[in-house]
DNA sequence: GCAAAAGTGTTCGGGCTACACCCATGG
DNA sequence: CCATGGGTGTAGCCCGAACACTTTTGC
C-alpha cells in the first residue's frame, strides 16, 4: 500500500490598504503547489511520523517556527487519480516573516469563502493574484441517535482536487475549533502584536466581524502588555503586546 | 510500509447493585483482546477505510448499530515490537444490548483511573473480572507561543504496551470532548432511557459527580419524554426518554 | 416514616454582548 | 476638527452552579 503525508498550510497576510491612513486588513491564506495541490513529504518507515512532518517543514522553508498539529488520514480511492492509497494530512500554521525560503512552485492563495447564508453550501475562491480557483462545496449533515456524519463533495469541476478542497475545508474548521481552545491565534503573527492584529486573525479565521472592546477582554489573560509602542495605523498608536505564558486553559 | 488499522471500543455496563433497592452503576469499558493488545482491521486497498473499519465492527460484533469516527493515526516505531508501521485507530462507542456475537478472544474490561489529584499522572486499572491489568501514565505538557504540545509516556512495565496505553488514554479525551459538542452519550445507551442513566454516562465519561436538577436542565433540549414509566429502582420510577432528533447544536 | 430517586423552582455569579464614552493621532 | 483606531466602563442577558424543596415509591 501507498502512503502519502501532506500539509494543509495556513498563514495570515496582509493586503493592501484601502485607504493609507487606516489598518492593513489580513487575509487567511493556503499554501498550494504549482499543480494546485497541497505540498506533501513522504513517511519514512525509520522516522516518527511527526518528525518526518516537522522535518520537511523546515526543510521547506527554512525554519523552526511554526505550528503543528496531525488533522486526518484520508483513505477514501476515490479521491485519487494517482496511486496513492492512504493520505495523512497534517495541518501548519506559519508566519511568513518567519519563512527564510521556499519552492518556487509553492504560492500562497487568498482564502475567501462565499454563500455563508446557505450553510450547507459554500463557494470558495482562492486567489494568488495571478490565478483564481473556484470551486462549491456541498456539506451534506446526516444526523441519528448513534452519530453525526458530515459528508462533503465537490460540485461540478473545479481545477482543484476534491481531496484538495475538502483537506481545506476540514482544516479551516479545525482552525475554528483551536482558535477558541488554544493559543494557536499566536503562531500567525510576530511575537509582539497589537490587539487589533490578533482580533484580525479571529475575525479571518471565524468569519465574523467582533467587538473590539469585548474582544479586549475576553484575550486579556492570554496576553502581556509590553513598554513598545507602535503606529499600526496614521491614528492613536497601540502598545505591542506578546502571548502570556502563564496563561492555563483546559487545552482540548 | 506496513498500515494496521485498530479500534479503542468503548461501552458502558452495569455494575452490581450496592442495595437491591438503588440504582444500578454504570462502568466505562473498553474492549481488549486476549494478549491485551487492541482488536485490530486490515485496510484493504480497494475500499474506503471508514468502510473497511465499519465492516470489521458488523463482522465482529454482528450488528449495525454503533458509533465510530477515526481517532488518531500513530506512526513512531519506538512503539513497535511488530513489523507495523503506521497505525490508524477508529474510536467506536457500541451499547452492549446491541451486541449479537463476539469473538471468544474479546473482553470488556472496566476502566478505572486514580490519582486525580495529580493531573500530570494518572494510575490506571483495567479489570475484567478475572483479570487486573495496571499502568501509570506520565502527561509531560509542553508550552510555548508556537504550541501546545502533550506527550504521554507509560512508566515503568506494564502488561499493556505504551501504544494501547496511549491510545485508551486519548479515546477518553476524545469522548470528553465529544460528549460536551455531540450526541455520542446516547450511542451508550438503549433508544429509550432513564436521564439519571444519561447522567451516569456523563459522569463516567467526564470522572465527576453531576447535580441532576442541573443536568436535567442541560439535557432538555436533547431529549424527548415519552409516555412510558419504568423502575429503575426501588423508588419513584422515572419516565423513559429518547433522543430529540430535531436537536441542532454546531456539532464540530 | 424513611431513604433514595424523580422532578421543579430560585438564587447567585461569571462571562458574553451591546454600547456609550474617553483618548490619541495626523491629514 | 474629524475620522479612525486604542482603550475603559457599564448595564443587560444567558447559562451554569448550588441548593432548597416537593413528589413518588418500597421496605
Amino acid at each position: 500500500m501507498k502512503i502519502k503525508g501532506n500539509f494543509i498550510i495556513f498563514s495570515a497576510d496582509n493586503e493592501e490598504r484601502k485607504d493609507v491612513r487606516r489598518l492593513k486588513e489580513k487575509k487567511l491564506q493556503v499554501v498550494l503547489d504549482k499543480n494546485n495541490s497541497l505540498p506533501t513529504f513522504d513517511i519514512s518507515n525509520k522516522e516518527y511520523i511527526k518528525k518526518s512532518a516537522e522535518n520537511q517543514i523546515e526543510l521547506l522553508f527554512k525554519t523552526n517556527k511554526f505550528y503543528i498539529e496531525q488533522l486526518y488520514t484520508w483513505g477514501d480511492p476515490e479521491y485519487y487519480t494517482s496511486n496513492t492509497e492512504l493520505t495523512v494530512t497534517y495541518l501548519v500554521i506559519i508566519n511568513k516573516k518567519n519563512i527564510k525560503n521556499m519552492p518556487d512552485s509553492f504560492t500562497f492563495y487568498d482564502i475567501n469563502i462565499e454563500n455563508k447564508e446557505k450553510a450547507n453550501q459554500q463557494d470558495v475562491i482562492l486567489n494568488n493574484g495571478e490565478k483564481k480557483i473556484q470551486y462549491k462545496i456541498d456539506t451534506i449533515i446526516k444526523r441519528n441517535r448513534e452519530n453525526v456524519e458530515y459528508t462533503n463533495k465537490l460540485v461540478g469541476k473545479s481545477e482543484i482536487s476534491e481531496l484538495t478542497a475538502i483537506i481545506i475545508h476540514t482544516g479551516i474548521k479545525r482552525l475554528r475549533n483551536r482558535i477558541e481552545n488554544t493559543n494557536i491565534a499566536f503562531s500567525f503573527l510576530d511575537k509582539e502584536f497589537a490587539i487589533s492584529e490578533l482580533q484580525q486573525i479571529y475575525e479571518i479565521i471565524l468569519d465574523k466581524k467582533l467587538v473590539a472592546a469585548n474582544f479586549r477582554k475576553k484575550i486579556d489573560p492570554m496576553i502581556k502588555k509590553t513598554d513598545k509602542v507602535v503606529k499600526e495605523s496614521a491614528y492613536r498608536p497601540s502598545s505591542r503586546y506578546t502571548f502570556n505564558d502563564e496563561f492555563i486553559r483546559n487545552w482540548v
